[in-house]
DNA sequence: TGACAATATGAACAATAATTCATATACTAT
DNA sequence: ATAGTATATGAATTATTGTTCATATTGTCA
């Protein structure tokens, strides 16, 4: 492999925290979600049929990553997501599962 | 967004899985240096500063879900990235963060 | 065969993360 | 001000996952 260099341990921990921020069902939800466009909390909650609770808490974490970020109006907090690399890595992932599994 | 389409659930699933296996230290350090070449456990144990019960742990979790594959030579088994999506996938992670941090 | 080296694996334990529940906060409208 | 709605948050609970320890397996070589 050319062009290699081993990452710092910190780099090697913030590559696998952001990985393990996507790693979770609830949050990848959310994120596909917001793909399509931006929402409100309460759109999310029936988006992906999880609790006010739960939506509130996963989006909180996707935020602190800079993942996603959000605008208040009023009573409703919409959700967008922040920019264009989350779908690329998923866009990248599908089609390793896709030819990795069946 | 244009050209969206929601993943099914069990598709969601498998994503989230996947980047789960690839978002822990241990296992992303066993990546990173899979990447230079192709190495026995004990190598890595070494290139990781990690016990070989370890190692061996987790590689298996790399192997179950297609990341690596490996080849038996007398007493040693080398063990070597399957594919390339892992590296781009790493490569744009590494970009996002790289903006995002500091 | 017996001793040794490399790797794998099951079970126990420790650590971390997801989810729920109760409640707080912020805003709107009457 | 009061009532009602949307969202956020702390604490408790549950579930999941990482790590270690002891031991099994597989292969080499004398």
């Amino acid at each position: 492999m050319e062009n290699f260099s081993m990452p710092t341990a910190t780099e090697i921990g913030r590559v696998a925290n952001l990985f393990k921020i996507i790693g979770d069902s609830t949050r990848l939800k959310l994120i596909f979600s917001l793909l399509e466009k931006p929402k409100t909390v309460s759109e999310l909650c029936v988006a992906t049929s999880s609790s006010q609770s739960l939506v509130s808490h996963q989006l909180k974490i996707l935020k602190d990553n800079y993942i996603v970020s959000s605008k208040k109006q009023g009573n409703f907090v919409t959700y967008f997501l922040i920019d264009e690399h989350i779908n690329i890595l998923l866009n990248i992932c599908r089609t390793h599962i896709n030819e990795k599994e069946n």
